[in-house]
RNA sequence: GGGCGGUUAGCUCAGCGGUAGAGCACUUGCUCGACACGCAAGGGGUCACUGGUUCAAUCCCAGUACCGCCCACCA
């Protein structure tokens, strides 16, 4: 027997075990089963799950149950990612509280300091992933760090460089002070804030009188400079143009040089070159072949490069002590304050980054950016939704170098290794690279010393779709599994992630790594608001999951993730699929009361009453919407429908028809309506089972059980034949439908108390209308509050004052003037009938319409034309009515 | 500056050429033997604005306004 009261989180509790060691999980290479295989994003280890992967997980949980159960091979791939910068963050954050900075462990035990975190920080995120009842092949789980993972990095890294698609060069690269690593472009967040813009008189060599003036948001960089430039055709400085001016505070005569890049209209018009502190400026720089004065070391403290009292100081109080000096020398000429925006790092949006010079490697993408361009341009690849490649295409054809180097210890150690002669040797270890270098020297006492720095994280996620699968090996794996089906992540992850899998995957595989992008929404808050942690707003997954359910939370992140879209959460929305769970489970005990559970010797297309036939064919419609909506993503279709069904058809009207059949003495129809009832709720807990997988398990073994231990996660997804589907019986049910909505609808306008029973006078039904409805008589009477049903022939008397409607040829009358009050009545027949002529009004005019009669399509004017005289009956009929009620 | 979206019921959002939909919220009744996390019946919308295409436009096209996002730039 089902507990009286639902209590998710004890169903929950006690099914995800018996899964896992059911076997259901796992893929199987050597099946001939045809493969669906998706790649979870690997969560960083960087702590714990947030709503983000709650909906990521859930999602690609749904599809892969659902094609799981209709025989697929599925591999859901799972894993971890090492999340370089992020990850040594934490850890270096957790050593800060023990007073220790990670120079005084030394790379080795700080990196031992890591794989702990990892360890214990991986186990939260994989319980939380179970919480949510993922079923990936966790057998197969992979980390970006693993062993077979560093060696698909190694070959990667060494067979683009041996392809010259990976090189090392000295360019500026976005630098974190504080970390004192390169970062990525895309990990630089521009805010915009408040600042001042400072002008700067600069003398001119030779020329007493005049000076050039240049402004500056950052007046410290001056000390780099090492050009001015004007626009060529800048009158105002042409004569200026190949002289020197004098470098305030250092004292250095930098060229005055024309360049298209300033811009006449801007400031003064002339600008201070940096090429070394500056992204523009150092463009400048190359091609005036000016010096490059780095005068920062990589704490953005001064450096050696400036003036002797300026080093060592902090490049923001070098600014003030400047901006004195120039103050002092009466050639700060203006201050302007302006908006402008300033490059922060995207993480903690507190450190300034700084454009640095550094050596660095770089990947050649805007070579491997093409034929990943091509592949979506042709369709190997599918955005969902569409307009999202255009983010793709946008950043693709936009491709720089992709720098791949930092300065971090926590990473893939850079596969390259220098000897004292300033050789470089990439190879897949120091063995191949040591004989590499004996060999290139000419000698066997080298000493090598490999690079320090790491890779970027996304390096070893970029070929997560492959080298999960064994690459370089070649495996049965990579054989069945690549390219996988689809990819379902968030769009911020467009350019980090789904882009580079694309050109690696293209690249080394010859194939694109997925058919299919799913780009989910972002979850935010009920108000719109990213949820981040300094907002406040976080709405932890595991405290919905404690007081509504993973069933609650999986199905209401599916209904909301409307394509292309924000998901907007609302506790108050998880308690109303909470509520439908509970709705499901007392259904379930109904049908447990009645004896009405599933019976594997039923065959739903033996059934011969209309009742049942209709609920068959919803439940099949159900299926068919279902699949449709799955098979293109549209998981809130999908999950509508079920709930549709579920709520709306099978618990509000088909199982309240059963309740007088079930009380009635027909043994007949009490049979084949039990059977029905336990066949449908048998189908809905299949159906509804890839959505909400825990409820469904739970009353599939306590009321349908057939092979014991059987587990809907293996059952097969329903195949119905046509001979399902029963029109006629459709419509049969849907008059009865009707007739039973009006009555209520009228008894409620009319405040007929509930336990009022009234009689109920069919005029102008048809023989066949007059068969339905007796033989539905005892469900019309109890959904109707009924105590008989009459049928009248046309013109026979009908009493005073009783109530008339009309539905299609039939007119239901109801004798309750003793009940009402007739001015109601009076009020409610006007307020009909002026409806109907609104409406008929309406489309008189449009079917007095030359143009539409001729040009629209036949059905559409005939269907109109058929409204029109449907809605001309009922309006005679109830102006009748209306007639008769004021005669009374 | 370049690009992409959005604007539909009080709120959150579906729909996308032929009578405006859902959930929540709201109102009114209901201890009718599954369920008050419930049942039943309701109220509520010139589908942002202006033009155009069409027999017909919430839906297609153009423009306007406001909102959001991505990319780039900022001397």
């Amino acid at each position: 027997m089902l507990d009286k009261k639902f209590d998710p989180s004890e169903v929950e509790s006690r099914h995800y075990e018996t899964w896992e060691k059911s076997g259901h999980f796992a893929c199987d290479p050597e099946s001939n089963a045809a493969p669906f295989a998706v790649m979870m994003p690997p969560p960083n280890v960087t702590g714990s799950l947030h709503m983000g992967h709650a909906l990521n997980c859930t999602l690609h949980d749904v599809l892969v149950r659902w094609r799981r159960m209709r025989g697929q091979d599925t591999l859901w791939q799972p894993g971890l990612d090492h999340a370089g910068i992020a990850t040594q963050m934490v850890v270096e954050r957790q050593l800060d509280g023990e007073g220790v900075h990670r120079r005084d462990l030394g790379r080795e035990e700080f990196v031992k300091r890591v794989w702990q975190w990892k360890e214990e920080s991986g186990g939260t995120i994989v319980g939380q992933q179970k919480r949510m009842g993922s079923t990936p092949d966790w057998e197969r789980s992979r980390f970006t760090m693993d062993e077979g993972l560093s060696k698909a990095v190694k070959k990667v890294f060494v067979t683009l460089y041996r392809e010259g698609l990976i090189y090392k060069d000295k360019r500026l690269v976005n630098w974190d002070p504080k970390l004192q690593t390169s970062i990525s472009d895309l990990e630089v967040e521009q805010i915009e804030q408040k600042g001042h813009m400072w002008h700067v008189a600069y003398e001119v060599e030779g020329e007493e009188a005049r000076t050039i003036t240049v402004a500056t948001t950052r007046p410290e960089t001056m000390l780099g400079d090492t050009a001015i430039a004007v626009h060529p055709e800048d009158e105002r400085y042409t004569d200026l143009i190949g002289k020197m001016a004098v470098l305030p505070i250092v004292g250095r005569l930098i060229p005055i040089v024309a360049d298209e890049y300033a811009d006449p209209e801007q400031g003064s018009g002339a600008v201070k070159i940096t090429p070394a502190h500056d992204f523009n400026d150092f463009e400048v720089g190359k091609r005036h072949d000016l010096p490059m004065i780095n005068i920062f070391d990589e704490r953005a403290r001064i450096n050696e490069n400036a003036p002797q009292e300026y080093q060592g100081l902090d490049r923001f109080e070098a600014r003030k002590k400047i901006l004195a000096e120039l103050e002092e020398q009466e050639i700060l000429v203006k201050v302007d304050k302006i908006k402008h925006s300033v490059p922060y790092d995207e993480k903690s949006k507190s450190v300034i980054i700084e454009p640095y010079l550094t050596d660095q490697w770089y990947v050649d993408t805007p070579t491997l950016a093409k034929p990943a361009l091509e592949a979506v341009r042709t369709g190997k690849t599918t955005f969902h939704p569409k307009q999202y490649e255009n983010m793709y295409f946008q950043w693709m054809e936009n491709q720089l170098p992709w720098c791949i180097s930092r300065q971090l210890w926590w990473g893939h150690q850079i596969p390259a290794w220098y000897d004292t002669e300033g050789n470089i040797y990439v190879a897949a270890s120091e063995e191949e690279a040591l004989a590499e270098a004996k060999d290139k020297l000419g000698r066997v006492d080298v000493e090598l010393t490999q690079d320090p720095d790491v890779l970027d994280t996304w390096f070893s996620s970029a070929l997560w779709p492959f080298s999960t699968l064994g690459w370089p090996e070649k495996t049965k794996e990579l054989d069945k599994y690549y390219p996988g089906q689809v990819l379902i992540t968030g769009f911020d992850i467009i350019t980090f992630w789904v882009s580079r899998m694309m050109m690696m995957g293209i690249h080394f595989m010859g194939d694109v790594p997925f058919k299919d992008v799913y780009i989910h929404a972002l979850v935010r808050d009920s108000k719109g608001q990213k949820m981040s942690k300094s907002k406040g707003n976080v709405i932890d997954p595991l405290e919905l999951i404690e007081q509504y359910g993973t069933d609650a939370l999986r199905f209401c992140l599916c209904a909301m993730a409307g394509q292309g879209r924000d998901v907007r959460l609302s506790e108050d929305r998880v308690a109303g699929y909470r509520n439908f769970a509970t709705k499901l489970w007392n259904a379930a005990r109904f049908c447990e009361m009645n004896e009405a559970l599933p019976d594997a010797k039923f065959d739903p297309a033996s059934a011969q009453y209309a009742l049942n036939r209709w609920i068959i064919t919803q439940v099949v419609e159900t299926r068919e919407v279902i699949d449709t909506a799955l098979e293109s993503y549209r998981f809130n279709d999908a999950a509508n429908a079920i709930y549709q069904f579920v709520w709306g058809t099978f618990c509000d009207w088909y199982l309240e028809f059963t309740k007088p059949v079930l009380a009635g003495d027909d043994e007949g129809m009490i049979k084949e309506t039990r059977q029905t009832t336990g066949w449908v709720l048998d189908q809905i807990l299949i159906l509804l089972n890839p959505f909400m997988p825990f409820i469904t398990e739970e009353l599939y073994a306590a009321i349908a059980p057939r092979v014991a231990g059987e587990l809907l996660l293996g059952h097969d997804w329903p195949e119905y034949g046509d001979e399902l589907k029963a029109p006629d019986s459709a419509k049969e049910i849907a008059q009865i439908v009707d007739i039973i909505g009006e009555i209520r609808s009228i008894r409620s306008d009319m405040n007929v108390p509930v336990s009022a029973k009234i009689t109920l006078m069919l005029e102008g039904a048809s023989a066949d209308q007059q068969d339905k409805v007796a033989q539905y008589r005892s469900v019309i009477s109890q959904m109707a509050r009924l105590e008989k049903v009459e049928f009248l022939k046309k013109g026979s008397e009908v009493p005073k004052g009783a109530i008339k409607t009309v539905l299609g040829e039939m007119t239901l009358i109801l004798p309750i003037a003793d009940l009402i009050d007739l001015d109601q009545e009076r009020a409610r027949l006007k307020k009909e009938i002026s409806k109907l002529e609104k409406d008929i009004a309406e489309i008189s005019k449009k079917l007095g319409n030359e143009k539409f009669v001729s040009n629209a399509p036949k059905e559409v004017v005939e269907e109109q034309k058929s409204r029109q005289a449907q809605s001309q009956n009922t309006k005679e009929k109830l102006a009748q009515a209306l007639e008769q009620l004021d005669a009374a």
